[in-house]
DNA sequence: ATACTGTATATTGTATACAATCAAGAGAAA
DNA sequence: TTTCTCTTGATTGTATACAATATACAGTAT
């Protein structure tokens, strides 16, 4: 069973892997003529995909005057930092009883390796591995939907910088963070789904203290 | 100042009122040609708007079978009452410090609106108070993103159905759904942003008696 | 030099044409 | 009758053509 991928799924892909990263930022401005040359599609296909990708979040479309990367600013980091926590405190509930014995045997697999990535100083390892530990509870949640919106609130954080704060400050900031995940760990080892939430939810994406804001 | 509206945004607005009023339900499945047809434009604008209401969650597209509309089941309506109320229950905390004398009085206002509703057993009457109450407060949150995904995720209770439920019974639960309205106002008019919220997700969307899971 | 105006070019929005796939029905084989 | 295949028409996916608007730039007036 091939499955279908129409050439406006292609494009979409394209564009969105540009974008998530980081090649295309900013307030680029995305030329259609460009993209068709680029993709050797005609403009049916690339226009169908920048209106679905203004629609999921990725750009934003100007009548008349065609579409542009979604800038990351002030504003979109902190509506995102207000969304994030009741969300992935929620899958977090939805997921502790879903999960079984190799379910957290992984969670508590990645939780030692970025353990073991901060003591290494491997910050973009221990990134990636933030995102799999989040993902791993997230994905088995069992809300299509819930997934859905976190996964693009998610992609945001996908681009943070950590240029402008200094490397112990920083891993002084992942050790923290870390330290909430051997939490997070505990309770779904646990299985006290609802302190499990409130956790996620008030403490490890606490608005206040938000050391994820940092871009 | 004449705002430009183009043709797709015109069959988008079409199709999503369908949707709405219920003209449009099941999993009706929407014939590009016949769409042309009715608005006398031509598929191009069409299929744009039936691939953005698609990312919207109003439509899903079989690939190569084109586009019909998202019907309502046990699934869906599970997943939206898991997600409500940790959102509902934020953009309450965000606005509640947002507030001013007029915005608490129009709410106490919509309360007893809503008390009068049921008093006088004007149950259409009361669903319309119930959504403008809560649109409301959403509205001041201040967070463009949470107000899309409350937006999105009410649309479903927008067509919901009292008919299999007795009348004695479905006042009974309009009552209590509006004494926890009542228990809202009071915190808003107290300005307690952290019990507000807690009340609203936890108490007022609880998942489990949950009364509003009913289609 | 600066600001304005008109024109040429580029880009977006829409319509139409063509290609690929699907759905329905007729006819043949079991 | 049932099932299979083939064919025909309908529908979707893509390309191209045309129309409407926006952008850039040259030339002119101040």
């Amino acid at each position: 069973m091939d499955q279908y991928r129409s050439l406006k799924d292609h494009v979409y892909d394209h564009i969105a892997q540009a974008i998530d990263s980081g090649r295309l930022a900013g307030d680029d401005k995305l030329s259609e003529q460009q993209i068709c040359d680029a993709l050797n599609v005609s403009r049916t296909p690339v226009r169908e995909a920048l209106i679905q990708l203004a629609s999921d979040g990725y750009l934003e479309n100007l009548p008349r005057k065609g579409f542009h990367v979604k800038a990351m600013n002030e504003e979109s980091a902190r509506e995102i930092v207000e969304i994030i926590g009741p969300l992935d405190g929620r899958a977090a509930l939805l997921a502790c009883p879903r999960m079984d014995e190799d379910d957290r045997a992984q969670l508590q697999f990645l939780h030692e390796s970025m353990q073991l990535a901060i003591a290494k100083s491997m910050l973009k390892k221990y990134d990636d591995l933030q995102h799999e530990f989040h993902d791993y509870y997230v994905q088995r949640c069992g809300n299509e939907k819930l997934i859905g919106y976190v996964r693009q609130l998610n992609r945001y954080f996908m681009k943070r910088e950590y240029a402008h704060v200094d490397h112990d400050k920083q891993i002084a900031l992942l050790q923290q963070a870390n330290d909430e995940h051997a939490e997070i760990v505990r309770l779904f080892l646990a299985g006290d789904a609802t302190a499990l939430q409130r956790y996620v939810r008030d403490v490890h994406w606490s608005i206040d203290n938000a050391p994820f804001l940092v871009w």
